[in-house]
DNA sequence: GCCGTTTTCGGCCCGACTGTTTTCAGTCG
């Protein structure tokens, strides 16, 4: 439901806009449609959960008339508003606004001299040159077009990517442009500084003196498959992983104030500019400025400070109430990345892991982790092939044997089923065996939400799980969160002294950052960990560490940034 | 249509690039 409603807001939005051409107060209907949109795609919760608990008040960007039309969505199931303007524009927007260079009143152009509703339609008129006749338009226009449509189809550009799965050539990208030597200085920014779990787009920051050479080489570069504009301080291109890249290119001494506003996020700095304004500032990616003084450019911890706020660590900045404790003083003192010591959660192919558990154990003693626990699947997950009592003792024998070889310390541990009446997949000898035992609902996942939670809560309840393996059970891109009440867990975990994961698998990515937030309010510990299975996904421990972050969480609520010895003494 | 340590009315972020347009509109982030 909470897509639907965003869809719906957003085409109300595009609609407004074109409305706006008659009525100028439509331009901020627009605005205010965008706005909800957007917050609605960015619930973490059932909107219908919420309007059962009257709390829509509660979702910024919603007043009064918009939540008179969620409820008659919901009562319904259409919006009198949004039907009558749909008559008037039967545009499919959502299709168009994939097509860079297509907004709302284009997209009406085209319906309104061609009749054009959908793509199809308009990739017959371009080919049939209608479009260039069009006012407005001409042959490159016409182009563009043409080209973006393609660019679209062949890349689907649009489609957002795992950060970790590109973070590596990221990296290398930017080391590109840095040994290029036509740069000062390369910084990236936007959603990847940010550490957001999947990424849409990538902006990279440049500092050059020699601007036109600057761009020339970065739009020649080999990962450039198409150069979609190209100025003396932006440029934009597709990249052969399928991502848009932008570069600005600006002067050493705006640095700071640039890499503050290409790290966003949007509404980070929408905020940002309206404290500035209020103080009769202006923020701008050159400055902080006053009349045409500069107040703060080339340092971002300056231009914080000059608006009354602390630094602000980019993986919180999602105006979610980072800017509010920034003013306040409170921001926690996030975990650092290398304050991590060890990983709690992997396989070997024992179970379904692809790797020995002496190379994953050599990987982690590459990583320098001072432990790794082995946390393989139990016997009712045949298709991990899950192992019983009898492959457990086995090895256990067989961690023993090994364990002095290695400077990273082997914790023996077992992801444990959570079975259908909340029972775990082991007798307890066994599990009492084992250093680290984390419970995990991988079956029946489709019961209702009262059976799943009970589930959760007769697990955590047992005295024989430490911790409860990728709690939403939620796999990006198919499988959506399971159904339960997670005041009810939380508090559960809070009683029985039983860990949240935070799974750094990108599919996984869960807890999912803005729970981890929500589940801090609770008084409790929290682990970090890859659930590799195989020793190059040891690598998601560190995205696993930047959800920890962007959820406000300090080092001193994750488990695993402690010693071993507090491992080696939790009891069950 | 939303929102409020200047406001319940009157605001609503700011700038770059492109194409066609002789001064700017549309789109994007």
């Amino acid at each position: 439901m909470n897509e639907e409603l965003a869809n719906i807001f957003e085409e109300l939005s595009y609609m407004e806009e074109i409305e706006a051409e008659q009525d100028p107060k439509s331009k901020w209907k627009a605005i205010a449609y965008k706005n909800a949109a957007d917050s609605i795609r960015a619930l973490s919760e059932d909107i219908v959960d919420l309007y059962n608990k009257n709390k829509l008040d509660e979702i910024p960007g919603i007043g009064e008339k918009i939540k008179e039309k969620i409820e008659e969505y919901i009562k319904t199931g259409k919006i009198k508003k949004y039907e009558e303007l749909k008559q008037k524009y039967p545009i499919n927007f959502l299709e168009f606004k994939n097509i860079e260079g297509i907004g709302p009143k284009r997209a009406y152009l085209f319906y309104k001299y061609l009749k054009i509703t959908n793509l199809e339609q308009l990739k017959q008129a371009l080919y049939s040159h209608k479009i260039r006749e069009l006012p407005g338009f001409g042959e490159k226009s016409e182009n563009a077009l043409i080209n973006a449509i393609n660019i679209y189809e062949q890349n689907k550009i649009g489609e957002r990517k795992f950060l970790a799965l590109v973070y590596d050539y990221i990296q290398n990208l930017v080391n590109k442009l840095r040994n290029s030597g036509f740069f000062q200085r390369v910084e990236i920014a936007g959603s990847t500084r940010r550490m957001k779990e999947t990424i849409g787009d990538i902006d990279i920051l440049g500092i050059s003196n020699n601007p036109e050479k600057a761009m020339d080489y970065f739009t020649h570069i080999e990962e450039v498959k198409e150069v979609i504009s190209k100025g003396i301080t932006k440029s934009t291109v597709v990249l052969d992983i399928g991502l848009t890249c932008d570069l600005r290119v600006l002067e050493e001494g705006c640095f700071g104030a640039a890499m503050q506003y290409f790290t966003g996020n949007k509404d980070h700095n929408v905020e940002l500019r309206k404290i500035a304004q209020s103080k009769g500032f202006k923020l701008s990616e050159y400055g902080l400025f006053k009349e045409d003084q500069i107040i703060a450019s080339s340092d971002e911890t300056q231009i914080y400070n000059a608006l009354g706020l602390d630094y602000i660590p980019p993986e919180l900045r999602e105006n979610m109430g980072e800017i509010e404790a920034a003013i306040n003083h409170t921001l926690p003192k996030l975990v650092e990345y290398n304050e991590i010591r060890g990983d709690l959660h992997t396989h070997t192919n024992d179970s379904d892991g692809a790797n020995s558990l002496e190379e994953m154990v050599e990987e982690a003693e590459k990583r320098n982790l001072e432990y790794i626990a082995i946390t393989n699947h139990t016997k009712s997950l045949p298709v991990a092939h899950g192992m019983d009592e009898d492959r457990f003792e086995k090895f256990i024998e067989k961690v023993e044997k090994i364990r002095e070889k290695y400077k990273t310390y082997i914790l023996i541990g077992a992801e444990v089923e959570i079975l259908k009446d909340g029972s775990l997949d082991l007798p307890s000898n066994i599990l009492h065996k084992l250093d680290y035992v984390i419970g995990a609902l991988h079956q029946w996942t489709k019961e209702s939400r009262e059976e799943l939670t009970k589930r959760y809560l007769v697990a955590i309840n047992s005295g024989l799980i430490n911790a409860i393996a990728h709690p939403t059970g939620r796999q990006i891109g198919s499988r959506p969160a399971l159904d339960v009440d997670f005041s009810a867990i939380f508090e559960a975990c809070e009683k029985n002294n039983v860990v949240c994961e935070i799974d750094g698998f990108p599919e996984r990515s869960d807890l999912p950052y803005d729970l981890v937030k929500k589940a801090k309010s609770y008084n409790i510990m929290f682990h970090v960990s890859s659930d590799a299975h195989e020793v190059n996904q040891l690598r998601f421990l560190f995205f696993a560490t930047a959800i920890a972050r962007r959820g406000w969480l300090e080092k001193e609520r994750i488990l695993n940034s402690y010693p071993l010895q507090r491992i080696l003494s939790l009891h069950r």
